[in-house]
DNA sequence: ATAAAAAAGTGTTATAAAGTGCGTTAAAAG
DNA sequence: CTTTTAACGCACTTTATAACACTTTTTTAT
């Protein structure tokens, strides 16, 4: 699940998946979707249920006294949004007013779904544009020193 | 499958491998095609299906926290077509209008497909004669300095 | 506490745009 | 001259999106 699509986003906060990946979805038997907030950008992370089972399951279970980590859990964990998901059906997913607030995307009819793989980003078309030609953008945080126990995972 | 073609490109941005190429296409087993952004020029990699999974694998599993690696990540995967691709048909791929613009053949009606053994890359004519001819390219990005992550990798 | 009103969420349909498939013609190669 | 390949055009199919209607939840006022 790759590439780059600028989608619409409807008055009541929906999109949709575009149909190139329902196959995908359907074969790795998704019932499931899981938005997120990027750690580092504004931006937000779009899991499938299974990935985030795992990615979940492992941040959750890591010693929450470093303060990174307490972070990244707060993050990542503490904006979870869950949505059914019908792979065969429309692929619709709602989003939260906060993570649009995060994303700002509030007021935009249009946004950028990147498909990375086995996970997607979401993005401000603007946003977006100025990270790709190397910009920097106002919020995004570049100086975390990870500790060790999350060197491994990617999110 | 190597050299030069100059071939076109339909109203629907749609151009055909030349027929000198099926018999490898036969050979590999190929049933997709990857067409993404060249990292450093405006152009387009082509991938076979098989070199593409090898690929994304890998560059999907490096760190993302370090600043290249990810712009890497967003460039490659996150602008990566996957077509369905028929061999012994008509050798068909489409090209969409976000990677046309990136290799400024928007408005051409013909491309430059080059050969370059298990991949290809697409150019604007001009482009590639002047990169061919020593000139420069205004938009070419030079000065990466590439981290140990990735030294082993060719894009 | 209850009813009314507003807001939020879900589902359906219609239509324009994008993508696909295939036959025909023109050009090139053998 | 025959065969193959490339390019073009057209028809069909699929997809994306906006508009609308309906349901559920939340808020407000009495």
């Amino acid at each position: 699940m790759f590439g780059f699509n600028n989608i619409s986003i409807d008055k009541k906060s929906r999109f949709s998946f575009p149909a190139k990946y329902r196959d995908a979805f359907i074969n790795s038997n998704e019932n499931q979707i899981v938005i997120t907030k990027d750690p580092q950008y504004p931006a937000l992370k779009v899991y499938l249920g299974s990935e985030w089972n795992q990615i979940s399951t492992k941040l959750s279970s890591l010693q929450g006294l470093d303060p990174i980590v307490r972070n990244l859990q707060w993050t990542i964990l503490g904006n979870a949004s869950v949505c059914d998901f019908e792979p065969s059906g429309r692929m619709q997913v709602l989003i939260s007013a906060d993570l649009k607030k995060y994303a700002q995307i509030e007021e935009a009819n249009r946004i950028c779904l990147i498909g990375m793989g086995n996970k997607f980003e979401i993005w401000n078309q603007e946003n977006w544009e100025q990270r790709q030609t190397g910009g920097s953008l106002a919020t995004e945080i570049l100086d975390i020193v990870l500790p060790e126990s999350i060197k491994d995972m990617s999110f």
